[in-house]
DNA sequence: TGCAAATTTATAAAAGTGTCTAAATATAGG
DNA sequence: CCTATATTTAGACACTTTTATAAATTTGCA
């Protein structure tokens, strides 16, 4: 990125990262991201070439600023402060809510090979790595003697992702609770 | 990518493969994905762009290629016949001489970021996919009540890849040995 | 070896990328 | 509200990508 999104935004520049935001994940229902040109995003979000270039290095820089906003708005409802496994069931669970609500991303990224899809390598890179800093915060402080903090706190969060995998793209029939059931599962050792 | 490499293929093909196989890695030790160009492939492999274009998408296509080709050469060593925990050991072992054997490439990979790097997110879903292939077969067969085999066997290869991603880019002054010890601690939820 | 079929190659052209200007516009702060 | 500063924009540019075509070459097989 161009810019860095941490700092302080004037009401134009979120606008703008809005509209090439919301223009990004728009294209993704309609076609395969190898298609979709920078010439387009620009003609959906109503913007200049130019403007796009003053935000980002390119179009993968702008799919990768849509995983980490919307990895981010996900994961907001996590309270930081209760420190349970719960937790790590929690933020499955609103990943896969969040699959749910929005079909026409799942579907596209699903035609595009699935688990095997870029998008989805891509996507679940950044998804994982919101809720590997999410949990990191909540297990930090358990020392445990057997593994380092960073280890098991990417550990938990490679777990859920790849279950998230799992349940999307190989077995969509399963339903949510077992799902849930397998996770705790597999972070209490019992396989 | 435009050819079936899993069907047979002439003596010319291989050849041409190999050479753009070559040409990418080369290429890759050398300077950021994002500055290969196809030209630079064509360049080093002394073939015209045309016959690039008969084979590949594009330059990301090939790169896919060379990481299905390299994770299959790499666990090409283990065998399907014995099943146990140790292979996983071997697998973990193995991924890690391979980028002991190229400390250009993992060099290349560190300076883009490490694991946050395009280049690593792409790679590491090919090896993980090659070292699933090879746990599935492993494990397939050992029924477990509390989990479906291919959502263990997905598991360990994550575990694996884990791992990997840990031991080279977060601490990559732990010693081999401790990492294996860390992996059996994972695999047997000694956590 | 020789021939039909498939592949590779040179070449051209359309489309997309990314950078750069200077003018137009928007912004924050007094 | 005004103004110095920063950002956005249009347009042009050199370059790369990707597709398409027909001729040249290579291939498998009889």
């Amino acid at each position: 990125m161009k810019i860095d999104v941490t700092k302080h935004l004037t009401l134009g520049a979120k606008r703008t990262l809005k509209a090439f935001r919301v223009a990004m994940f728009d294209a993704l229902s309609e076609k395969d991201f190898d298609r979709i040109t920078v010439n387009d995003i620009c003609k959906k979000s109503e913007y200049p070439r130019a403007t796009f270039y003053n935000y980002f290095d390119d179009k993968l820089d702008l799919l990768e600023y849509l995983w980490s906003y919307i990895g981010k708005n996900i994961l907001d409802q996590i309270s930081s402060t209760q420190h349970n496994k719960n937790n790590l069931v929690k933020i499955f669970n609103l990943l896969v809510d969040f699959f749910e609500e929005n079909p026409a991303l799942l579907a596209n990224i699903k035609k595009s090979d699935g688990s095997n899809s870029h998008l989805w390598h891509n996507m679940s890179g950044y998804l994982k790595h919101e809720a590997n800093i999410i949990v990191y915060k909540n297990y930090a402080d358990k020392n445990s003697v057997a593994l380092p903090a960073p280890l098991v706190s990417r550990f938990y969060s490679d777990l859920i992702i790849g279950l998230l995998e799992w349940y999307l793209f190989e077995e969509p029939n399963a339903d949510k609770e077992t799902a849930d059931k397998y996770l705790i599962n597999l972070l209490t050792g019992n396989f």
